[in-house]
DNA sequence: CTGAAAGCGCTAACAC
DNA sequence: GTGTTAGCGCTTTCAG
């Protein structure tokens, strides 16, 4: 079949051991030697079989990620592929390479996992999403794998490396940028509360509201999926109110599209009847109309520096445990107004 | 380290080999053996080691997928994310896993490819955006591996398995549409002349055009980068003409919304001043304003079909080279307006 | 139907 | 610095 490390090294009169060195490069071989093999292993057109090695070595340089489940939601949203472009950058500056599963179910999901890790094909897993009761970090932290999740953990957070934003504080300086331009009537509009982003983005939400003595009201915050029909649906029941709220928050930009739409069915302008604040800032939120102001939380960022803090870890076990937060920005377009005092 | 095939053995008082015939479910073994071996890799937790497995067996059940270069104008493209899913379902489905490399130029793809060949790390590769020269489809092609592409090779059409949607139908039947409402001074915004896509709907346009005796002028034919800013550029040059176009045909959703943002600043209005039809009905079409006239190009079953015929031809080298056109449709939102006759 | 044994291609002690 | 050798964990003849 293909050439193998044996034949490049009776070609240049050394041990296949030798040839192993030179491809590790090895810092005790002589350069003569060095040469001399790797002009062989050029001739014969020689390139490593990786199986062998990962077995030999028990290392594969693979990093391994589930994917929500593909017919999922989650899938649609350009959060997805923007954080894969993230992961991948991080992993490629790394010479690693990048397998992924999928799964349906959470179950599927699972045994994916398991499936990488037991069949020893990758060397740590990204994880995105992390649930509440997540059998996934369960098993990993049992078999004491390398592993990172992007966001926030829902549990064991001091002993998880995570790649979050500062979620609270995010979602409190949309708020008060709202306050800042006369808003009191502020809308929340979130995912499901299961998530650890809801719950923090939630409380920032409040603490700001708090701080300006605004008192909560608890209709005005909705909790819905992360999609275009979330935003929708939520938009309904926030404009059905006697008191319609003057500004929204909305969690991610492709829910804050369905919003928009809704708005502009009801005929409520945007941003003179009514304020919406952003979150995610992608590209899209600089092509709808009105272009969206909307909290940057540098998504490709989140996954460069998950591929590199796990390959940090992979690379050195007595790497500690981190938190990394990436930074956020609030990118003000023209979504928003000051408000117009009535009374 | 972890369970081996070995320990299951000794334990069931089995060979390894029997072990091994278990996992592959061979026929040739005995009911009661197989629900006792069963039973101990139950109880030891057992999983097969892939790699061991791969080195042997010649088979790593593992497909690759070459990314367009991470920095890529291309990732941004919804269309990206949206085949992944349908591979990812594909590859899900035969139970084989997805391997995913990038590079940021055209060398580092390669070497990326040949790694993942020649190191035996996958058993085929799916290919998206052939190049008019591409050297990854030469070399798959010498080593006689497995591999197909996903739109239309450049060369050797008849001798490689592509899946692909008919394109010059497709902008064909888009073009009548128009031609049907009353239009007759019909552009077309398309991407780079090097891509067979662009090559095949500039061919439907034209055929369109001629068949209903409206003469084709070069100036009505844009070549832009697959990209908002593509749709915008466009636009300003195509509304700086004196006798402007009525309709425009737009090859790609994401560059319509670039269209239909300069429109907006330009002050022309959608449909009522110019009628556009899209393409690839992402889910954004339906949410802009108005919604997109597309066509649906099923780019999901496009990364479906890639990834089963890919995996036929693995299972089984004596499979015939196929092409595979997926069926497109146009969908109809509120784009597009009959023409007022004014002369 | 099952066992024994020879590899798959590479790495990693251990010698020298 | 370099060679020898024993595996890594599995599959696959070949016997029986």
């Amino acid at each position: 079949m293909s050439v193998t490390i044996k034949e490049v090294a009776k070609l240049a009169n050394v041990a296949p051991s030798t040839v192993s060195r030179v491809i590790a490069n090895n810092p005790r071989i002589s350069e003569a030697t060095k040469r001399k093999v790797k002009k062989v292993m050029e001739e014969l057109g020689y390139h490593p079989n990786l199986n062998a090695r990962s077995l030999s070595s028990k290392a594969t340089h693979t990093i391994g990620l589930v994917m929500p489940s593909s017919r999922d939601i989650v899938f649609q949203n350009p959060f997805f592929p923007t954080v894969l472009q993230g992961i991948s950058d991080g992993v490629h500056e790394k010479k690693y390479a990048l397998q992924m599963t999928t799964g349906k179910s959470e179950t599927e999901i699972f045994d994916a996992v398991i499936q990488m890790v037991q069949g020893k094909r990758v060397d740590g897993m990204i994880l995105l999403n992390s649930k509440v009761e997540d059998k996934v970090i369960q098993y990993l932290r049992e078999m004491d794998f390398p592993f990172v999740v992007i966001g926030k953990p829902a549990k064991h957070i001091e002993e998880i490396t995570h790649v979050d934003n500062d979620n609270v504080s995010a979602m409190k300086e949309a708020t008060e940028f709202l306050i800042h331009l006369g808003h009191r009537q502020i809308a929340f509009i979130g995912g499901s509360p299961e998530l650890m982003v809801t719950v923090d983005r939630l409380n920032g939400y409040k603490q700001a509201l708090e701080n300006a003595d605004i008192p909560i009201k608890e209709e005005y915050i909705k909790h819905e999926e992360f999609l275009r029909e979330g935003g929708q649906e939520a938009v309904n029941e926030l404009m059905a109110f006697q008191l319609r709220p003057t500004a929204l928050l909305v969690v991610d930009d492709f829910m804050t599209l369905g919003v928009l739409n809704k708005l502009d069915e009801l005929g409520i302008k945007v941003p003179e009847d009514i304020s919406v604040v952003s979150f995610n800032n992608i590209l899209l939120s600089e092509m709808s109309k009105p272009p969206l102001t909307s909290v940057d939380i540098n998504i490709i960022k989140l996954g460069l520096e998950a591929s590199r803090s796990l390959i940090e870890k992979i690379e050195n076990s007595a790497e500690p445990t981190k938190r990394i937060i990436i930074s956020h920005q609030l990118v003000e377009r023209s979504s928003c107004s000051r408000i117009h005092k009535e009374k």
